[in-house]
DNA sequence: CTTATTTGCGTACATGGTACCTGAATAGCT
DNA sequence: AGCTATTCAGGTACCATGTACGCAAATAAG
């Protein structure tokens, strides 16, 4: 019985507790994704190989297909777990700016947490049930306001959209000189700055110009920067909900 | 004289006509970079190695490094040919919301042309001269009306984040399936589908569940789904202005 | 012609996913 | 208890990848 019938890893669950003959596993699959996101977070997610992964947990690369079909399967499971982390209340508040800022503040805090979650997220279409679990939260604050449910998902997009750009912003100098292997700060000061600089210099883009040189955000904090672009996209909402109802 | 400084691609320029001794280059970095996108268009980015663009020129692997310092340098390279395609006119016209429609055209029909163009552009922080006068157009596009720099660049990347991820969303299961080596139909039907109706029935999650089986865009054209879309985020930004301007 | 310099590119190495296979462990059957 | 079917553990091996290194070929100045 061959079942190598492509399907996707949520259709796989893992082997179920079973009293038939054969060996013990001696793994899990949670355990093997924890593993995995435990190197990831230290060393990016290139470094959580298959073999980097099942040295760690002291057994050899080829023990891990017992519990993963292939290794892009591993990265939605690891995905899933992330998500997991994302604490939300059973349901939503009434108030739906609350409750989005909330979602906002805890994707936010997972995704610098997990620093190569938002590449992946964005990367692959996985639909995990953690990440479902936060998706349906979202959609659940702007329940009752009488919009229509494509309405309700267009908007609950345009959060998303502008978490995951704010997040991979904050974070994506950071992780490519750590792919680089350079020190932050050299990074940016020797890779990137010079050629910004010239950029600016040349004149030949004055608005880019303007917005590196007149920033008044440069001072901010990444958490007040964040919080800013967060009521921008908010207002938006706000300013677009009444148009969206039907009169 | 080892030049292994490591610096943004841009600031290597390439090889210039020189009139001292040593062999005449057989090959340019433009038509590298040509030969990886008509790889990466036909077979996807993981198809273009060096070994493959190599081949397809008719040469060694190790030549394309005379022209490439690195793979990853390779792929600014092919980020900012793809966006050379993207066709604007030399300033704005004093209507951004035409503008920036013309944008976002250009930028979806560029993105289903190259499909891997915003995975890359959106994965690593690279800034090339093309990319540059995209961007300087869409800043341009809100120059004049009283904006501060700061809010023309968040309202300009409100309109990028949405362009992201709906071509995204328009090709991502194309991708998946042709990563996957499944028939596009299949895919949907096989690998997606099961799951998906799966969630549904389950009734767990019961806006999700109405987002998939009331949604009344399924019949739309992707073309069409765009464009709602885009004018929602458009409406959103021409909600956003008043606001932002100083009184 | 010699020499300095630059390109072309074969060879080689380290690292990756994963197919295949053998051996060990386990539970039910006789 | 012993046999057998079944499952897991994991070593070995294969192939593909990026790229460091070194040498040969080409070219212009002296």
């Amino acid at each position: 019985m061959a079942d190598a019938e492509p399907t996707s890893i949520w259709m796989r669950p893992e082997r179920q507790e079973r009293s038939g003959p054969g060996r013990r596993p001696g793994y899990s699959r949670e355990q093997i994704t924890r593993t995995a996101v435990q190197i990831a977070d230290a060393e990016g997610v290139e470094a959580a190989t298959m073999r980097r992964i099942a040295g760690e947990l002291g057994t050899g690369a080829m023990s891990l297909y017992r519990y993963v079909p292939r290794r892009d399967d591993l990265f939605d499971l690891m995905i899933d777990l992330a998500m997991a982390e994302v604490e939300l209340p059973g349901g939503p508040s009434g108030d739906w700016r609350d409750d989005l800022t909330l979602l906002a503040r805890q994707l936010r805090a997972t995704g610098l947490r997990h620093p190569w979650l938002i590449a992946l997220l964005t990367s692959r279409p996985t639909l995990g049930p953690h990440l479902l679990r936060v998706h349906e939260f979202a959609l659940g604050a702007f329940d009752g306001l009488g919009l229509h449910i494509d309405d309700i998902t267009g908007l609950v997009a345009m959060l998303n959209d502008y978490l995951h750009s704010a997040v991979r912003r904050e974070i994506s100098w950071l992780e490519e000189a750590r792919r680089t292997g350079l020190d932050s700060e050299r990074w940016k000061r020797d890779y990137m700055g010079p050629y910004v600089r010239q950029v600016v210099e040349s004149g030949t883009f004055p608005l880019f110009s303007r917005s590196v040189l007149d920033s008044r955000t440069a001072h901010l904090t990444p958490e007040e920067r964040f919080r800013q672009g967060l009521d921008r996209i908010l207002d938006a909402i706000a300013a677009l909900i009444p148009s969206l109802r039907p009169r």
